[in-house]
DNA sequence: ATGAAATAAGAGAGCGCTCTCACGCAACGC
DNA sequence: GCGTTGCGTGAGAGCGCTCTCTTATTTCAT
């Protein structure tokens, strides 16, 4: 009963002969392809309805050299993937884009590089029409691995290297990382705040870097010491936090590159006994509202529309798949940056 | 160049004939199968390599009627699912298993019933072999859809119904709820305490009807104004722990269904000045470990290992889709309790 | 009415693979 | 020596579908 192979299910043949049509005839009118009359149409349509006919993807996708599905390929080397509720909401997004054009998601977990062997040879092999990739470090293969199976790719986050070669280029979505930045350390210099420390994310990620060039474009001649990097975690955010109050016990605003920094370093500025947004004003990064609202003070923080980039990622995607794209190039495939917005709460 | 038909992948022919041998051998030799001597073995492999040969698995899928890909479903009617953690590390543990046994997992989110009817079609389309399926509330129909469309399952966390019919019973996997409540209760009890009250989840989920059981048993003529119900959320948990604190201001401990829950109460409990855990003690569920061991003070709580969860639910479902296991049904093809683990910290 | 053009439907090849079956050839017993 | 067994290999069918090409039918201009 549970057999898989038990069901037996109806063949396209099958709703032919019960149609009184040929297969060709009953293949178009599943495909929806016109120059059917009306009379056979319906025949069709009624014959896949009694039998409960569900094309045989696989059939299909012989032919067709096309699957209908997209992997999400997530380079996980520090268990982060899901601790992270950024990639969460950006899968949901590429989810809800992918069903809505009739594809599939494909999950790619890795861990350490004895997987990347594996994603490669799954990509290499034809299973899924394109790739959508987050590389978290800029000296990841994963991007590299998929140019050279040869499937089309949207990579989550500005990749680290600019585009050497000619040919297509490299397809990303990121939101604009120096821009929100700039726009953070603003409203503290608003504030009257005058002595602003940053909490950098990893800086071997791009997204760290940009938010830290546009700390620095707004204060550019800041001491460095000023500046620690954090990893994106809340002990991290706490650490640096730590360390930057003994540097500079005088400080009066801090800007995290992440919420999840920003709330580590909300609770050491409490443990201090340090008020928030009085004493040190702070301003995080990204606005996970399930942090942002939650911390004590909620927190000021710079949103980016994490769903929207997700679904951007997988419509660039489903644009670059398309046949028409690969010749000319002339439609819009270019990396997409979105905007970012500064929501005020109570931190800053 | 990225277009995805270009790259002309060799196929079974080409290095069956660089190999000088015929198809059938070549074939063999893929799959492993004995029988083909040695220097042909050889032949063939080199062959492959050469070419870079990756088999089409839609070819393989069209004869085999096996897909090697699994379809984890998640119901998320409350945008729940990335939020929590649990889920997550359950998707890694499966995801781990699965890779380890060279299937592929298909990610299927739904949100809304609109999107069942969605699932339900992919899956009786016979994309994949098999479906893990996270329902999280116990009239979900999304388990019986599977069952119709003849899908192998395993369902995460037991189901809200007993088997009627006879057949082939409804695989799931749990940890023994009951009892790590009760642990979790006969250690606030060898405490000292007295007055303990209980922060349950949604009461639409066996999870935590089971909890609230586990309690009861050891707690068999508690005053029912002592339960009250959350959500699995840390907001859940506070709201619970302020209702629990009006109705018992002298309550001495709380046990919380979830980790999240707990820690939400300890906010509540901090804020009235409440000493934890001399004056209250806390003892959560779930251990997860990101939360539990940065709570303040840290949280005792019972341990479920979640990714082996999620390890023994693609098992179970690998096992079952196994050919053998469909006759007999002798093999031990039964639903999973993994056990809990007391974990002291701080709180308790 | 007749032929050309347009349109609808069918026939059939073939996508790349697995698997059954038939065949060839060595080793064995009589 | 011949028939028998057994193992290794090849031939070929066929999985369910799409799509091109061909054939049948209709429409319209002449």
């Amino acid at each position: 009963m549970s057999d898989p192979t038990f069901a037996a299910r109806p063949t396209l043949e099958e709703v032919a002969a019960r149609a009184g049509v040929s297969r060709a005839t009953a293949s178009r009118v599943v495909n929806g392809s016109d120059g059917v009359r009306a009379p056979l149409v319906e025949r069709v349509r009624a014959a896949v309805d009694e039998l409960g006919y569900v094309p045989n993807q696989a059939a299909r996708t012989l032919v067709t050299r096309r699957n209908g599905a997209v992997a999400v390929v997530v380079a996980e080397p520090e268990t982060r993937f899901f601790a992270d509720p950024f990639f969460a909401q950006q899968v949901r997004g590429i989810s809800k884009e992918l069903t809505a054009h009739d594809n599939q998601l494909v999950l790619l977990l890795t861990e350490g590089v004895a997987d990347y062997e594996r994603v490669g040879r799954y990509l290499a092999g034809g299973h899924v029409d394109g790739a959508l990739i987050f590389s978290l470090h800029d000296d990841d293969s994963l991007p590299v691995m998929a140019r050279k199976a040869g499937v089309a790719t949207v990579i989550g986050g500005r990749p680290g290297w600019s585009d050497a070669e000619p040919g297509p280029t490299t397809l990303y979505v990121d939101c604009d990382n120096r821009g929100g930045a700039r726009d953070a350390v603003r409203h503290l210099l608003n504030l009257g705040r005058r002595r602003i420390a940053h909490i950098a994310g990893p800086l071997d990620q791009t997204a760290s870097i940009d938010r830290l060039d546009g700390f620095r474009d707004m204060l550019p001649h800041i001491d460095p010491g000023l500046i620690a990097e954090g990893d994106f975690t809340p002990e991290g955010g706490s650490l640096a936090m730590e360390l930057l109050l003994e540097r500079f016990p005088d400080l009066d605003a801090v800007f995290a590159a992440s919420d999840m920094m920003a709330s580590g370093a909300l609770r050491v500025l409490r443990q201090r006994g340090l008020r928030v947004p009085q004493d040190v004003a702070v301003i995080g990064f990204d606005d996970i509202v399930s942090v942002a609202e939650w911390t004590d003070p909620p927190l000021t923080t710079i949103r980016q529309d994490i769903e929207e980039m997700g679904r951007m990622m997988a419509r660039l995607l489903l644009r670059a798949l398309e046949p028409s794209a690969t010749p000319g190039a002339v439609s819009a495939l270019t990396p997409i940056i979105t905007p970012t917005q500064l929501v005020v709460r109570a931190s800053a």
